[in-house]
This record gives C-alpha cells, structure tokens and sequence, in this order.
RNA sequence: CGGGGAGUGGCGCAGUCUGGUAGCGCACCCGGCUGGGGGCCGGGCGGUCGCAGGUUCAAAUCCUGUCUCCCCGACCA
C-alpha cells in the first residue's frame, strides 16, 4: 500500500471482479419503455469460485455500506445496526412462531454458568473449552467458582431439567431460549462466526429415543428448513453431520446447508440428539408408567444471526443486499422526490395504503438528500421495492416502482400503484429463491472418486457415496479444506449413514 | 499459533525512505443553487500522528521496546 505511491483510484461501487462501474449518466428520457432495467448493461461478472479473494471483499464492503454491522472494540464483537437488527427481528418472528406452533415454550436462563457444569459432560467440555471466556472476579473479589459465560446452555438447563422432570407426565419437556452465547472463536467474521452471537437455542427432553429423534428432525423441517426456504428464499440441503462435525455431546447432529453466492456452504442450522448423554450428566430422571426410573432422550437446537451472513451471502449482487419481501424488515419504500406539496400528499396516501394492505413500508422524504445517494443506499439494504414519487411523475398521474430483484423501474398509474406493488411484491421471493436454486443446482456435480470431489469443491458442492468416501475419504478432504458437510438418502432424504446408497455433500464452507 | 498488512481529524488515506509550519478525499456544520441514480458553488468545525522510552537544536518521520486492529489458514452457530 505505503509502496507505490499514490493508490489507484478505488470505484467507490461495491468491488466485484470484472465489472465494470455503471454509472447510470445520461439516458434519453424520450420515448422510454415502460418497463426497462435502469443500468446500463454490464458484463456479467466472472464465475467467483472459492478460493477467489473477491468474495469476502465484496461481502465485508456490502456489510459496511449497506450499514448493516460495525466491528466492536473487543476483537470479534459485533455491533448489529438498525437494518440488520430490524431482519433478524424478522426472522426472530418467523422462527419463534414456528417453535411455538411446535409445541416449545420460551423461557430465559442464566448468561453466567458455574464452571463445574461444563465438566459434567466429557465430550461437551472437550469440545468447548478451547472457546470459553470465563469470570473469575465479581465484585472486586475473586470468585470461589469461576463462571463461565455461556457458550451454549445445555448444561444450565438441563440442571433446570432435573428439578423440573419427576414423572412421564413432565414429559416430553419443551423448552427455548432466545439468548446470546460467546465463544472465543479462533478467527471471527461479521455475522459468520462473531465472538458474542445472538440465537435461540431449544432444549427438550422425551420419553424415548424415537420420540426425541423425530422431534429433532420436526424442528429441523418444520421451523428451520422452513424460515430458511419459505421465508428467507434460500434453498438449503437438510441432512445429516458426519461423526467427525457432530455437536460436542450429541449422538446425532442434523443440519440445514446453504450455498452462498461463491460455491462455498453454510451451516446455517443444527438439531442434535442428545440421547442420554446430558440427562445421565445432570441426573435427570423420570418414573415412567410401570414404576422402572429412566432417564430422559434429549434434543437441542439453535439458529444464530449467522442466518444474517447467509441473507447477504446467497442473494447479494454487485449492488448489495437482496431480501425476500418476506424477511425484509420493510418492504416498499416510498420516495418522496421533489419538496412539492402534491407529491408530499401522494407519497403520505400511498404509505397509509399500502400500510392498510398489510406492507411493511416505510417514508423516505429525504428531500435534502440527492436522490442517487437514496435510492443507493435503499438498493445497498436491498429493500425490496422502492417507489419514486417525483413531480414529472404526479403531473401524469403516474409513479415508478423500482424492483430490487431484477433492478427493473416501471410506470405505473397511481390508481394502480398499490396494487400493482403488492403484485410484484408477491412474485420477488419465488424469484429470489429460483435464482439461487438454479446456481446451486449448476455449481453442484455428481463424483465417484476422492480426486473428483476435491476437485469438484473448488466451484461448489459435490456428492460422492458415503460409502466409496468413508471416514479416511473425509480425512484426506478434510486436510485441503474440503468438509463432508452433510448425508443424504439418494433421493434427498434424510437418513442414516448405514442405510446403503447414502451421499455425502462435500465441500468447502465457511 | 503460522503467513501477510495497518495504526496520522468521525471514515478512507498521503506524508516516513531523505527529520524542519500536519495535508487530501469523504462525512459533518452554515448559505445558496439543485433535486428522475452516490449533485454543484462558496464558507467553516475538527488531529496529544497507537503507547513508552531514546537520539537530536528540532521527531508522524530515525533507534529500541510494547500494545492493538484487520486480512489469509487451523477451531466453529
């Protein structure tokens, strides 16, 4: 940097490879279609593979200016901005109702921890301990037992459990926890992989392993695969952890896989069955219908604000975010163009309409602002729709709804104006979702061999039967960075490793 | 821990090699013009140069030590 002299001029765009600024400039205003894209056409940019340096580049600027999180000032820390706290508080709605309609309640426990519990369970301490940030002074003296800050709660609740849970009819026990957890991660990335996390965390006990196991996979389908593809419009590969990616403590780990927009993968979800392992740890037991004690199975799992790094990841472009309407914290943006009391009025009437048909939307009369520095900023949030509300527009009684999707403006009369937003509206998330199923679909291959998959996970994913890959295959994948990421049935179901014909998704992640 | 890079107004940087009045862009404030894609003109506010010590008449700049942050990899929601 210090060496060259003066730097090259940095195109203040979001820098993707290859693309060439577009700078909207000078446009014949006469005779414009109706519908017509706003930018003038640019090359597509190249194919971004993994090991491209471009990708996190273009995901750190897009964080940055679309102001969506700040570095806080303890290594790895987060500051979440208003955008990207009003989506996850979006997607803490869907999520949340989902938990509920399957039968978990919320509650709240501890942030601090007795250190002893952690030890309680010899593979959940092994795994965790390398990551805990533990408190060993209170009130200007030193603790008698240290406590550590919470890198997860299963110990803390399942002592809860075991006070809680005396007979078959405590069971089965259902619980969340919409928390923040700390782990002190090795290397710490906006949203990814941050030293503090939010997330919700569920945690359920049952009288049986089949019972604790279909619950596990309820969760997994009923509210994760479900937010993740209904909601957010980001396809994803349910399916099952290899014994090495397993959750410290768990028999079985499920998991929802992303692809982001460079090939790579995201856990983006986990359920585990915990069977007895932490019920035998904290004692907890049940007397069950013929008077014999049990221990409980156990579940838990979580979704963290890594579903935010997964929102800009999978439908970002070279101008920002891309939300579905169903996940954006507000939907249409209404601009008032020009300091005009006619279009002052028409922007405020549109607002309360679309208000009445149930749209998130929100007022920008900025007017003091220039307009390419608004409808720049609303395109970096990828708001899903902007309508531009200007005197040229008024004096014809028309308005231009801006699609963020496909970047396209089109005039519309305003008698049509709130109709033909909910409209399109409606039509943004299946699209969202098309476009990345397509991408994930092309970028992922079929291999039989251990050299094919390593090779085939430079662009995306690859599938290889488990069978003719096993544990030393993984290994050997996993020394150049490639991960199983998870098992599927040949048919895309959800199965055991056991069972024959089974996949194994490789690839590398983040 | 290994490999790179950086600490200079709020942000991004130049200045360091060759010591000598701390600069530029953006942002911000004021006034005006503009307003359909990151606007224009004019006027302003704002800096103990990461920290400590040393050399020197004089240190952002040279020397020694130290701290922190960022990026790439190993750990992982």
């Amino acid at each position: 940097m210090r060496a060259g002299g003066p730097a090259a001029p940095v195109p203040d765009r979001l820098a993707r490879p290859g693309v060439v600024p577009d700078r909207p400039g000078t446009r014949a205003s006469r005779g414009r279609p109706r519908h017509r894209p706003y930018h003038r056409r640019v090359p597509k940019p190249p194919v971004l593979t993994p090991q491209a340096t471009d990708f996190p580049k273009w995901y750190q600027d897009v964080v940055a200016k679309a102001e969506l999180a700040d570095n806080g000032p303890v290594r790895g820390t987060m500051v979440i901005r208003p955008w990207a706290y009003g989506l996850w508080e979006q997607l803490q709605g869907e999520i949340n109702r989902r938990i509920k309609a399957a039968g978990a309640q919320n509650a709240y426990f501890p942030l601090l921890i007795p250190a002893s519990y952690l030890q309680k369970e010899a593979e959940h301490v092994e795994g965790f301990a390398p990551e805990l940030a533990i408190v060993t002074q209170g009130g200007g003296k030193e603790l008698e037992e240290p406590a550590v800050i919470r890198p997860t709660s299963e110990t803390i609740i399942n002592s809860s459990f075991s006070k809680w849970i005396n007979s078959y009819k405590d069971l089965p026990l259902r619980i969340n926890n919409w928390s923040n957890v700390v782990r002190w991660e090795l290397r710490p990335r906006l949203f990814l992989r941050t030293t503090e996390f939010l997330w919700q965390e569920g945690h359920t006990a049952h009288a049986t392993a089949d019972e604790a196991r279909a619950y596990a996979l309820q969760i997994l389908e009923d509210v994760y695969r479900s937010v993740m593809v209904d909601v957010m419009g980001i396809p994803v590969i349910p399916g099952l952890k290899t014994r090495k990616e397993t959750f410290a403590g768990a028999i079985r780990s499920w998991t929802c896989e992303g692809m982001m927009g460079d090939g790579k993968a995201l856990q983006m979800g986990t359920s585990h069955e915990l069977a007895q392992n932490f019920a035998k740890a904290f004692d907890i037991r049940f007397q069950d219908q013929n008077g014999e004690m049990q221990h409980p199975w156990q579940t838990s799992w979580g979704v963290s604000t890594r579903l935010l790094g997964a929102a800009i990841m999978v439908h970002g472009d070279d101008h920002g975010m891309r939300i579905s309407p169903r996940a954006a914290p507000t939907q249409v943006v209404v601009m008032q163009l020009a300091e005009d009391d006619a279009v002052a009025a028409a922007a405020r009437a549109t607002v309360q309409e679309l208000l009445g048909r149930g749209v998130r939307v929100e007022l920008d009369d900025r007017v003091d602002r220039g307009f390419g520095r608004r409808a720049t900023d609303w395109e970096l949030k990828g708001a899903p729709i902007r309508i531009e509300l200007g005197k040229r527009d008024i004096d014809k009684g028309e308005a231009t709804i801006a699609d963020r999707v496909d970047r396209s403006k089109t005039s519309v009369p305003l008698t049509e104006l709130v109709a033909r937003t909910v409209e399109v509206l409606d039509g943004q998330h299946q699209r969202l979702y098309d476009e990345a199923l397509a991408r994930r679909t092309e970028r992922t291959v079929d291999v039989e061999t251990v050299e094919d998959a390593l090779a085939a996970a430079g662009n995306g994913f690859a599938r290889i039967p488990w069978a003719t890959l096993g544990l030393e295959g993984e290994e050997t994948l996993a020394k150049q960075g490639v991960t199983v990421r998870c098992l599927v049935g040949a048919d895309g179901s959800l199965s055991d490793p056991d069972e024959p014909g089974v996949l194994a998704v490789v690839a590398r992640a983040y």
